[in-house]
DNA sequence: TTGTAGGCGTTATCAT
DNA sequence: ATGATAACGCCTACAA
């Protein structure tokens, strides 16, 4: 029962229809110009004997693969969190075979432009994501030069237009610096993650812009920036928390980093919100979980997924879509980090 | 410089070298049979031109695919963790791709066999790699009915010998319960995932094993066993803490339904572990953040990916593989939830 | 509306 | 050791 049956080919198909390839191969494509009898004569017998096309064959003949590529991050101290890369992956899926497109998964290696470059010159997807982008970017500046279709999760600032979707660090981060700045908070440390990293760049952009617009400066001793990991922000924290004159707040960069900087301040035994406002990025499991609670930017790295997917399908498809990076929304989450002050 | 040059076809390297296209070919292929003095030429060329085969073609040629396909898991109270998911893949991507495979993934939709028949149909992968599994699985029908190769992370019980790999759950579920039993307590609850999953199975079947053992009794209105998610551990919890005999310990099968229930815990200022003494399975980050931080069983949830991946890249290969499953080690990190008692 | 025939880029079989 | 040539399964002008 239910058996999956000898694999069929166009021809044989074709042959017990009583019609050509053909016109098999155009009903198959939905070709307007075939008579409904044979139409539905066609889809009886795909229908009986389970017949689907072979990819190989198709990708062959169209010069096509329907399958978009992303290469695996590498270790830990990566450019971004895990938490977003599996939910962006979700999102990208999902999208993705939506529209009947496969997803081929690499790992960067030895470098992620090898592993582009070989997605590529194999013809193994039509088009690539690329998650979160660096300061002089060697992923992008390749797919620049190939010329192949890409769409990038994350911003880039020097390499003109690209087709890309992120949410607005900037903005982000100088709406979470001003959440702290209410509430009375007036020493306000930054915690970033690899250097670089267009995510760290620009949610420290956004920082400083409102530590002026405050009129307040922007203290280099307060700045942190190093690797997207637990101990960098546990270490971090060890020194903002020895300085001299102490702040009393952080924004971080990163859920994980956050929890290594929380973890610093429970050692001491130091009074959150109280001693040390904190926020952070990433409205992740961890930020529920913490004691206290973390306030956070949500990030819908989902749909950050979903629409790269989608837009880099509608670019494959020759559809209109604007050059430039699109905005998704973010929100700000208080949680008792920052709350009851 | 560096630029991505035209592609070439195997046929214009044959007419550049002056050879033909099988000699091109067998070079390729590593024949032994063709003289080193061609051999190089057509590798000189093929460097300079940056060659590399189409993959559509070969596919189509040789009738494999060079690529292995999994399915990606549905929502929140899927199967399992999604801790475990992220590493596994990362595992199976890393190994499969120094074999010079691919990995497709593809969303679970309409319903993961659906998706699989389309994987298998239309001859996109060589096998499957199956992520955990249910007790009368349709997952593993399938495959069996089909005689498609694949290896199942994870253990079944009804279907006789298949390639598996695993950690021993039942094994490890009665030292989690001993190293409890061990600190005095005698009133061991257990939280479980998904009815029929089979980790929830073994873990249970393990967790009874041992109170038997210690001729305690196996109570029914201690033992709760929904979905995975942190809302089930955290109303599992109330339900345990409004009996009228109160456990003293429990077990989780999971870490995030182990933060729910420790969220019930912390609500009613019960103390961890004077009251309550609390483990679980996966040594996520989750459970070292928390407060107090959670004894678990680490599982290699890597090494489970890339084991799956070697195995089911030998048996495409026509290698001897045992059939039936492997084990990999695990073992328990004690943390503050049972110590210090 | 349908059929014919050639081509997509490789591999594999059979000669030489 | 090397070359022709026929598959592989599908698509797509071009013809009818």
């Amino acid at each position: 029962m239910n058996n999956i049956p000898k694999k069929m080919t166009i021809k044989e198909i074709a042959e017990i229809a009583g019609v050509s390839k053909s016109t098999v191969s155009r009903a198959i494509d939905g070709n307007p110009r075939i008579s409904e009898e044979t139409r539905s004569k066609i889809f009886d017998i795909i229908q009986k004997y389970g017949y689907t096309p072979n990819t190989a064959a198709r990708n062959l003949a169209r010069n096509k693969t329907n399958a978009i590529g992303i290469v695996m991050p590498h270790g830990e101290s990566g450019i971004y969190a895990a938490t977003f890369f599996q939910e962006a992956l979700k999102g990208i899926c999902n999208t993705v075979s939506n529209n009947n497109y496969d997803v081929l998964i690499t790992a960067g290696n030895p470098t992620e432009p090898e592993a582009i470059k070989r997605l590529i010159s194999t013809s193994r997807v039509d088009g690539i994501i690329l998650l979160r982008s660096k300061l002089r970017d060697t992923n992008i500046e390749l797919m620049l030069r190939t010329g192949f279709p890409f769409v990038l999760i994350g911003s880039c600032k020097e390499y003109g237009n690209i087709y890309s979707i992120d949410n607005d660090n900037i903005s982000a981060a100088s709406a979470l610096t001003e959440h702290i700045l209410q509430r009375g908070k007036r020493k306000i440390a930054f915690i970033g993650g690899v250097e670089g990293s267009i995510v760290t760049v620009n949610r420290l952009e956004g920082y400083k812009n409102k530590l002026t617009e405050y009129g307040l400066p922007v203290r280099d001793e307060y700045i942190y920036v190093h690797e997207f990991s637990e101990k960098h922000g546990y270490e971090s924290m060890k020194k903002l928390m020895s300085l001299p004159d102490r702040p009393d707040g952080v924004i971080t960069v990163d859920d994980t980093m956050c929890m290594g900087a929380m973890k610093y301040l429970e050692e001491i035994n130091a009074c959150v919100p109280g001693d040390m406002a904190v926020a952070c990025f990433n409205d992740s499991a961890y930020t529920r979980f913490s004691r206290p609670s973390i306030t956070t930017v949500t990030v819908d790295s989902y749909q950050l997924g979903s629409s790269a997917a989608e837009m880099l399908i509608d670019v494959l498809n020759n559809k209109r879509v604007d050059l430039g990076c699109r905005y998704i929304d973010y929100k700000i989450l208080e949680r008792e980090s920052t709350s009851g002050i």
